[in-house]
RNA sequence: GCGCCCGUAGCUCAAUUUGGCAGAGCAGGGGACUCUUAAUCCCAAGGUUGAAGGUUCGAGUCCUUCCGGGCGCACCA
């Protein structure tokens, strides 16, 4: 070892570390290969508590099992030793003794460290205090862990180790757990949902060329081959048209999207959006669309409707309260706002509310700034807002009944936007002056406008059927549903500042 | 980006108010113990107090800068 080429870990100062490698060593002088290549199990550990739930204490099943699992807890009692070994269900508690395993054997279990894997054979028993117990006939050392687990009783709480270290977090953490898993049935939910429904699940590019379908800061990224700049997108909006354009009817896209903004409690740089499209329906039928897809997967996830969040009860049985934007906004700032309010009464306005009007914004732009600053935070339960001014919304059909809004509906629980939708713009001659709007906005500085894609002009000059578009903030709907305060807390490894100085 | 708060043993926390020997539990080590389950009992060990600098006879504690994190604001979904 002093030929310069060390093991980094053998550096290490850490005691406990130096023993669980002297560990190692000792298994392998034994013959006994410490990182075993597989084991066969009959059981999990809550197929054996389901099965043998009705055994009384103290009796034998004899029903002979092998399981596997991380060994988490050790019970050292000298010639006697319980322990309790974990898998991806639950727990179990196994006995190990001397008269079971003979000398040697018993000798070499005591070996085991608390985070080693083990496979376990022997008998099923419930124990005199009533414990459901595995007595060890034969056990081997599946994988050797190196380093001590977090305390069992108060787990790993500090919040920046649970997030760098999310393995032990779930490890150690059932809520954690608990919270993915929950996750993950949610994401399920929704694609059966849509599959149910005939919709078609595809994948667009992430690498855009051109980021378009929001206005969004974007990463940016280069291609050293085709010496070309492209961008992380923002969202899959302006792909998934063009495959409505193709003659998919019904589309979804359910992965994530890049923004390059800060990062808040309700902002990751890469969150998860299901966007779908739906041919021929409009932003009413994309509503109770959105009502019975969200109801159905909250109650199979939850089993209710009705729930807690932050200490306040969320509810969201149909039918949600509708509101019409400018309704709200009236209504908050107690003046009747729309098109024919004067500008300047529109400023006074939104500065005695505390919204600064910048140089370029319409009376659109501040009547949804005067929304997101006072009605949005306010509203609880889940709420469907309609019509948006025009002017916020390049890529949405304008309103049937009134050229100055455009038919589209955000969806608000809890203070938050969860869901964005809209019957889409689909006439190419408006939606390249739109663009060529948002184009002067950018010239005046604004970094977010939209960009002109003139390939999707081009795929909408072929001709786009009437459609209607959604857009569902999958994070922010799993913090609802978990309870979550924080996105990091539904995201298994949001991002994080470089640990290393 | 700005403001406030936090960083002590592998983990969970004391000691900071008013500067005076850095302590406990769990985990780990030695010993006792064949039905325990936060096992128990005895013994020993474990620290660059996030980093660097400063004030002071003396700094975990006070000051400055930096690093990381949390919360709030700003930006956004």
């Amino acid at each position: 070892m002093d030929d310069g080429v060390q093991d980094p870990l053998l550096q290490e100062e850490n005691e406990l570390l130096k023993r669980r490698l002297e560990k190692l060593q000792a298994w392998r002088q034994k013959g006994i290969a410490p990182y075993a290549l597989r084991f066969d199990r009959t059981d999990s550990t809550a197929r054996l508590h389901e099965r043998f739930r009705d055994l009384p204490a103290g009796e034998d099943s004899g029903y002979r099992t092998s399981v596997a699992g991380r060994l988490m807890a050790l019970r050292r009692h000298g010639k006697a030793t319980f322990a309790d070994i974990m898998d991806a269900e639950g727990r179990i508690q196994i006995l190990a003794t001397l008269d079971g395993l003979g000398d040697p054997r018993y000798e070499d279990f005591l070996m085991l460290d608390i985070g080693d894997f083990v496979g376990v054979n022997g008998v099923v028993f419930r124990s005199k205090r009533g414990e459901l117990t595995v007595r060890v006939e034969q056990f081997s050392l599946l994988s050797k862990s190196l380093r001590p687990l977090p305390e069992k009783w108060h787990g790993l709480r500090d919040v920046e180790l649970r997030l760098r270290r999310r393995y032990l977090d779930l490890l150690v953490n059932p809520e954690t757990r608990e919270r993915m898993l929950i996750r993950s049935r949610v994401v399920k939910e929704l694609r059966r949902f849509l599959d149910e429904r005939g919709f078609l699940e595809v994948e667009t590019p992430m690498l855009h060329p051109i980021p378009g379908g929001a206005a969004a800061k974007p990463f940016k990224t280069y291609h050293n081959a085709l010496g070309q700049e492209l961008y992380l997108r923002i969202a899959p909006e302006l792909y998934l048209k063009r495959c409505v354009v193709g003659g998919l009817e019904k589309v979804y896209e359910l992965n994530r999207n890049f923004r390059n903004e800060g990062i808040s409690y309700k902002h990751n740089p890469e969150f998860t959006m299901l966007e779908f499209y739906w041919a021929y329906a409009d932003y009413n039928d994309l509503a109770s669309f959105l009502e019975d897809m969200l109801s159905e997967v909250i109650l199979k996830v939850k089993g209710e409707l009705v729930f807690p969040y932050q200490g306040r009860e969320l509810d969201f049985r149909p039918p949600w309260e509708r509101v019409r934007l400018l309704e709200a906004v009236s209504e908050a700032v107690g003046t009747r706002l729309g098109p024919d309010t004067p500008m300047e009464d529109m400023v006074v306005l939104a500065e005695r509310h505390g919204v600064s009007v910048e140089k370029g914004w319409g009376k659109g732009k501040v009547i949804a700034e005067l929304f997101e600053k006072l009605v949005e935070p306010e509203l609880w339960n889940p709420t469907l807002v309609m019509d948006y001014p025009k002017e916020v919304s390049p890529l949405a059909r304008e309103h049937r009944d009134n050229p100055f809004l455009v038919e589209r509906f955000e969806l608000i629980a809890a203070g938050r936007e969860l869901a964005n939708a809209f019957s889409e713009l689909i006439d190419p001659v408006d939606q390249r002056e739109r663009f060529l709007e948002q184009l002067r906005m950018r010239e005046r500085g604004d970094e977010e406008a939209h960009r002109l894609d003139h390939d999707f002009l081009l795929a909408l000059e072929y001709g786009m059927p009437p459609t209607g578009g959604l857009g569902l903030g999958v994070d922010r709907l799993v913090m609802l549903l978990t309870d979550a305060h924080s996105i990091r807390e539904v995201i298994l490894f949001p991002h994080l500042r470089p640990e290393e100085v």
